[in-house]
DNA sequence: CAAGATATTGAACATGAGTTCAACCGATGA
DNA sequence: TCATCGGTTGAACTCATGTTCAATATCTTG
């Protein structure tokens, strides 16, 4: 790194790589585009990165760093309701990015979802003796289960805003109708009562049949 | 189609295409490795249909196809709760399937994400009436949302069923506890109380900030 | 200023994947 | 029996893409 122009280029090319990977999916997006995306040539990429994996690979420690960097001043930050916040606006600028790297595999994914399970889980740990989320029978289980589920209604944006009258989550018309049933899904649940969990508690403590 | 071998042959390339579609995402199956699969040569999948993209298209129909065949069973058959279960189970075995499907984008997956969404729909329809589920405030955005959330868990199989102790979902450790987390969740949510879907309610009713 | 290193390019190369095509069965029917 | 027609093959073609490489520009440094 000589001057400010090499880190330019780099930067540039990385996040024409981020913004283009988490749009059209890794493996659909080429060299080329991502070189003209950031204004140079395709041989300057592999230059740079060594080879598309190694761009991908470089993307995933950039936004580690990034994430982990902010992670400190979130969990020190103000009261309990903020940190839960927080804590899914956390990913939301690399929602489109992540959901790509995992949907697609690879070692990345992997400790991409992990690092997400575990800021879930601190969110359990920070919001149930806050009195703001309830204690799940599982913590573990429901950290994982909820990220599994915030991540894949992400990488169905384009569905899930189509649907509720838009085009992207962002938009004005779509993220209130989202958030809100989101939340109300999250608050009350959709059964009337419990008696759907106590039969599948029973189904699985006996035998083994089919289930949710 | 003379005999029963052609349409045997139609019908292996087809099951094979559905599996590795399923399996590999649409993109990452090449039409080389679904002759092999089927134990025809590549030049007669092309024959078939057209082009990998038409073998995509005949998937998609076939699918819809069965579903829509078993659907009116499904509807017209026993009590609610039967309903609600059958509605899940509609779409499982194709669950891989249609999770690469859409996530690829394309045609086919608009109409996939509406069917599903549709049943989902006529789940709250059957269920609401019953006792057995809770009345959205926003019947059609909830219907949508669940189908996302489901759908996404969906993709997400792998890294779900690695973090609750095995290799897939439908493994006889990882199906018990993703069932009764996920059922749990749909119980009785994550939130102790209603604070933050009030707040939401009211953080969009007039000035339009940032939420879940 | 000179020299070496680094950034950058554009063309060329290698590979893989979708597709085409001429030839080869194999059954069906006159 | 023989001709015909659809199923089937496998090799060849085309194109896109990741990558390499020699050449050039630009910058740092002694």
């Amino acid at each position: 790194m000589s001057s400010t122009d090499d880190l330019q280029a780099n930067a540039r090319i990385r996040g024409a790589a981020m913004d283009l990977f988490g749009k059209q999916g890794i493996r659909a997006t080429t060299v080329r585009q991502i070189a003209q995306a950031a204004g140079v040539s395709p041989g300057l990429v592999i230059h740079h990165f060594g080879s598309k994996d190694g761009l991908r690979r470089a993307c995933d420690e950039w936004m580690m760093a990034q994430i982990t960097a902010t992670k400190t001043a979130a969990v020190s930050g103000g009261g309990a309701m903020e940190a839960v916040f927080r804590a899914q606006n956390q990913f939301r600028p690399f929602y489109g990015y992540i959901a790509a790297s995992i949907s697609e595999g690879g070692e990345g994914a992997d400790r991409l979802f992990e690092a997400m399970r575990r800021l879930t889980r601190d969110m359990f740990d920070v919001g149930v003796p806050a009195g703001i989320l309830r204690e799940p029978s599982d913590i573990d289980a429901m950290s994982t289960v909820l990220v599994a589920l915030t991540l894949g209604a992400t990488m169905l944006e384009g569905q899930l805003a189509r649907h509720l009258g838009g085009e992207h989550l962002l938009d004005p018309e779509v993220m209130p109708r989202y958030s809100i049933t989101a939340t109300e899904l999250f608050t009350y649940g959709i059964f009337a009562d419990d008696t759907m969990l106590r039969q599948i508690q029973a189904a699985f403590a006996k035998p083994p049949p089919d289930g949710l």
